[in-house]
Order: structure tokens, then C-alpha cells, then sequence
DNA sequence: CACTTTTTTGCGGGGCACGCAAGTTTTTCG
DNA sequence: CGAAAAACTTGCGTGCCCCGCAAAAAAGTG
């Protein structure tokens, strides 16, 4: 068998990658086990054998590191969609993207859905989520953009924008209803985008209805 | 003319706001003449002749207190979508009631462009940015469900993360190109949103052209 | 004016993020 | 190879932040 993958980068690269890699996962998981706040960054340092000062070279905030897989995945999210077949309409690619994107993964571990629920109850978290979002967000307009061969800069980002609104909202759907699956909620919201919603358009008719709790602000549920 | 406000709301309601609001406009303040690296909460505090300790009654970050202004929104959110005429096509009552909400405030300073820039530089800030968007959110999302009439949920949630995302482009296109005027960007994208985005759809044709720069990753514009 | 409820404040603790200046490892190159 | 250069790790020290707690002050009540 070939001795291994053939170190193309340098040593150094490859351990450092590891690192984070470790570092990020270290997160995710004490995070899972105890809750974010029960989590110091002693702890994380431990887990990867490495001293705290070094968890802040890599990562400046614990939440950075639990979100830092969503962060990682545009990079897979640019080379996706740029493989799609030329003629391909572009809604057609991007759908086709982000949800080979999010099938490499497979579901989402239903054993963790209430750890999840809780780890996104904490705000600062929710706040880190959102920048990783928006990190993708912004690769995603500009790969857009490319593909789309230098149409309205500022349409492109509001394209990705909206997509990624429809993973999260596919997300929160995911892990705050216990049932129902994850890819083909964001296929359907996927299409929905793309034709303007026209299921909620077109069923215009105001009635009335019985009366829905008016949940107000503070902070509830995600 | 009449002596004042009557208090409807016992004095220390009053107070309560007052505190709270001179709070989140100090921060504010504070962070467009200085930075709000170079801001602490002792500074706000002072500003407002408080305890710091009391700052911490009211915001639990000082991130939290300059992006309070932005989740204040959704009480006048709601209050317009409700207010639209009954028969009004969903779309168009959601484009009217955010824009009308954006106009009361008037073309945002232009003065400040330049710091708003810097302001919005900073990641723990935007993510408190868009988690108090995410509040708005929310309250949109079940705002639309009402008035559609027990519609799906899913979308629901969906057409008020888009329009969210809306918001958020046009607000990035303005105080990142020192040129173009806010609302005539937002109702622009809104329609966009509604018709499913056609002028990218429609342009299909993946003409290589010259490249753009590859900006990648880490942290650089918003 | 007593009495209750709510808010403010000081204090103290636990933690986090980061600059800096050694140490240590990897890389480069003569 | 072996030494200088570059890059990464680590310990230490600092400043700041967030919050729980209990005492003091303020506002509401009769």
C-alpha cells in the first residue's frame, strides 16, 4: 500500500491544520458533553495536550473554535459549484451545491439533536454561528459572481445571502422539531427561493384563523 | 399645550427606558469617535453617570448595547406589517411595512460612513450585529404567519430570513460604497427577492471574463 | 410615615484575550 | 551535515469583562 499521503504541504502545514483541526473538535465535543459555559479554555487545551496560550493563536474565542467547522465548509462550497456543467441554469447549480455540500456530511447525528438545541441557546455561540454564516456567505457571493459571469455584484451577494438563510432556517427546523430531516427541508426551501415563494404569495387570503401565541422578544428559542 | 407625557407608565418604567436607551446611545457614541476596542464599559457608564456595574443590568456586553437600536426595530416591524390593508398581495404588504420602517429613520447619516466601516470591522460586533437581526427575525417570521393566515411555518421563517438578508446586503452596500442611497437599494432587492431573482437567473450565460481576485477567507470586509 | 418592591451599587471572584519575550521546532542554505 | 533564519509554542503578566451576592437607596403603597 502507498506509505501514506505524500506530504505535499510542509510538515509544519500539516501539524498546524492538525492543530486547529484537534482544537475545534476538542470544542465541539466537551461543548456537547457539559454545555459551552461548563467549558473553559484550559479545558480545550488539555483535551489537544497543548498549553491555553496556544488555543489563542489558533482560535480567539472558544465560540470561534465550536463554529469553525461551519466556517470550514466554504471551501468545499467554492469548488462545488464551480464543477457544475456550464450550461446549467445557476439556481439549478447553487441548489446542487450547497446540498452535495451538506450530503458529504450525511444527517446531522440525531442522537445530539437536545445537545444542540442547548449549545444554540447560548447567545454568544449564536452570535459566532451567524459570522461563520456570513463568512460562507460572502465566498458564496463571489464564487456566484464568477460563475455568473460578472452579473450585478450587489444581486450575487443577496443570491448567497438568501441561500444561506435557507440552510439556517433548514437547521433550526432540523434540530428544534426532533423529526423531520434535514436535506430535504433545505431542497424544498431551495425552490422555494428560487420562484419567490410563491406558496406563501399565493395563498393570500388574510383569514383571520385562530389565534397564534404572540411570542414577543427577549431572547427564546433560535 | 399639554404639560407632557401624562405617565402612563409608573415612574420608574420611565426611568427604566431612559436609562436603558441613553445606555445603548452612549456605547453608540462612544464607539463611532473612538473605536469600541478603545471603549470600556466604564467609559459608557461614566458617559451616562452610572454605576458600570448597573451597565451590566441592562446589556450583558457592551457589543449588545450598540446594536440595540437595530432589535428595537421589531416593535415597529410588526405594528406596520399589521397595519397593511387586508387584501394587499403578502409581498408587497412585507416590502411596504420594511421599508416604511426604514424610511422613519431617514437616509442614515452620511457623515459616519467612514466609521460605521470601521465600527463594523470589528467580528464581536457584527456578531452581536446579526444576532440582533436574528431577534428581528423572529418576530417578523411570526408576524408574517399571522397575517397569512396559518400559512406554513417553515416558510414563514424563510420569507422573513430573506428579507432579513435584504436589509442586511443593502445596509453593507451603503456604508461600504460611500455612494449609493440606502432605501432605493432595499426596495430594488426586495423585488428581486420576490420574483425569485431573475436578473441573475435569466443571465445564464457562464462567460469566463477576466478574473476577478480570489479574496479568500479569514476576516475582511463585511 | 412605616412597609414592600424594585433598582442601584460596591465588592469579589472566575475567566478570557492578548502582548511580550524567551524557549523550541522546522526550514533553508552554504 | 550543521548553523543561521523563520515559524510556532509557552509562561507570565496585564487589563478588562461578566456576573453573583448582599447592602443601600429609590419608588410605589396605604
Amino acid at each position: 500500500m502507498p506509505p501514506d499521503e505524500p506530504p505535499k504541504l510542509t510538515l509544519r502545514e500539516r501539524k498546524k491544520r492538525e492543530a486547529r483541526r484537534a482544537l475545534a473538535q476538542a470544542a465541539l465535543r466537551l461543548s456537547m458533553d457539559r454545555g459551552l459555559e461548563n467549558v473553559r479554555v484550559e479545558d480545550i487545551a488539555a483535551e489537544v495536550g497543548v498549553s491555553p496560550r496556544t488555543f489563542n493563536n489558533y482560535f480567539s474565542s472558544k465560540e470561534q473554535a465550536v463554529c469553525s467547522m461551519v466556517v470550514d465548509r466554504h471551501e468545499g462550497m467554492r469548488e462545488a459549484l464551480l464543477a457544475r456543467p456550464e450550461g446549467e441554469p445557476l439556481w439549478e447549480s447553487v441548489k446542487q451545491a450547497v446540498i452535495e455540500q451538506y450530503s458529504r456530511e450525511g444527517e446531522p447525528d440525531r442522537a445530539y439533536v437536545a445537545r444542540i438545541r442547548e449549545l444554540m441557546g447560548q447567545l454568544m455561540l449564536r452570535g459566532e454561528f451567524l459570522n461563520a454564516h456570513a463568512a460562507v456567505e460572502r465566498v458564496l457571493a463571489e464564487t456566484i459572481a464568477k460563475r455568473a459571469g460578472g452579473a450585478d455584484h450587489l444581486l450575487c451577494r443577496l443570491m448567497a445571502s438568501t441561500v444561506e438563510s435557507a440552510v439556517r432556517v433548514a437547521f433550526v427546523n432540523w434540530f428544534m422539531t426532533e423529526g423531520e430531516p434535514f436535506l430535504p427541508t433545505l431542497e424544498r426551501l431551495l425552490d422555494e427561493l428560487a420562484a419567490g415563494m410563491p406558496s406563501l404569495t399565493g395563498g393570500t387570503a388574510p383569514r383571520p384563523g385562530p389565534n397564534t401565541t404572540t411570542t414577543s422578544l427577549g431572547e427564546p428559542l433560535c
